[in-house]
DNA sequence: TAGATTGTTAATCGATTAACAATC
DNA sequence: TAGATTGTTAATCGATTAACAATC
């Protein structure tokens, strides 16, 4: 039973490194290993032991001194802590490449979500399948939205109608956006979180890096 | 033209900023603006005006006292400098629905690379178009790469099999890994670049803010 | 010239690392 | 018990912000 020593916030920075943590202490399990140090995790993770026990400890207790960290124990605690046993709905804006690709590649469910719908403004593509879902009208979007009260919003459309959209599905009570469409929307509401995913950015790191050689 | 005051070395903070500013500006220029100073571009991209300035001026003198910047030359210069003008040849290991959509979806000559081969392991692949180009078979990979010295490689492959590859294509001369492989590969020459994407993590993100509420 | 706004130095803030007493 | 390793406090480091003289 870890101590409770919950920190009231916990910064930004730490929170980013939860989801690496959980991905590399749920391989060590796949690989049978049920105990480890600090020390051995900061060399698997190229991190430093003070900065994983720093980091865990704003959550709480998790280790034993002489011990180390039950990997079972830490794999859960990390997982709730991410809330990736919840099943928070989302839909999906947009079947294009991108969009049937994150519909068909994700395992939402492994991240906490379930994607319940899946909407193009091309009507030629109405009723196509895509990741078992039938693939719905934009102008079916609003009643879809109040009958399912969706969390989540995933954007893989043009940059041009991104912001209209989004301030739209903010309306019909979305909490949270992925955002693929290449326009780093605003939100104003503050309880309302949005990642903007630029895949391009890293792809321009490895050129930049190339560069300099 | 602007002072040379290059740092001799730029933080990674700095640099992982440089794609959104370039962003944010060629918006700015497809809108008609000609020139912004500090504090405008500072409020419009939600950073602060001594932020905009010191991360500039590790790379030169680009604005103008009493002016500002000039847009069109800072889209130049930070188009340079990140190398989108550059034409890397770049390798995709995988054509499953990840790979396809990259493949199709990245406007890779915005980003400084040219797409110039995909391959995939399963031979049922083989020979058909993605993105205007043939599959291979990952056995001609090695033939490939010595006849084309593919500076980059894109990884669209299981995790079981990330590691291996991207070993054997570090030994062909790749310098550079976009690795989307679910697994955080490893390279020890230290001159060879890697960006793990891990589109989960954004996703486990999300999930964890709505758990906050 | 006067006003605006940069480039740059100094001050602050936050995040990482080091150290070690607590404790399993 | 002795050894190992945590939790946690203090020291360091780096990044961000503030301030202002330089200058267009």
């Amino acid at each position: 039973m870890p101590k409770e020593t919950k920190k009231s916030v916990v910064s930004n920075s730490v929170i980013k490194r939860l989801p690496r943590y959980y991905r590399f202490i749920g391989e060590l399990l796949k690989q049978g290993t049920i105990r480890i140090s600090s020390e051995k995790l900061a060399e698997k993770m190229s991190l430093t032991a003070s900065q994983i026990r720093q980091d865990l400890n704003c959550f709480g207790g998790f280790g034993q001194q002489g011990y180390g960290y039950n990997l079972t124990e830490l794999h859960k605690e990390i997982g709730n802590i991410l809330g990736v046993h919840e099943a928070h709905k989302a839909v999906l804006i947009g079947a294009g490449n991108l969009g049937r690709a994150i519909a068909a590649h994700m395992d939402f469910a492994e991240y906490g979500c379930r994607l319940a719908g899946i909407f193009d403004s091309d009507t030629g593509k109405t009723g196509e399948t895509v990741a078992e879902l039938p693939v719905l009208n934009i102008s079916e979007l609003e009643n879809f939205c109040r009958r399912e009260s969706p969390q989540i919003a995933i954007l893989c459309i043009p940059r041009a109608s991104a912001q209209h959209i989004a301030d739209s599905l903010v309306n019909l009570g979305v909490k949270a956006f992925w955002n693929f469409s290449h326009y780093d929307i605003k939100i104003s509401h503050k309880d309302i979180v949005v990642e903007n995913v630029h895949l391009g950015d890293s792809l321009m790191m490895l050129s930049y890096a190339l560069k300099q050689g």
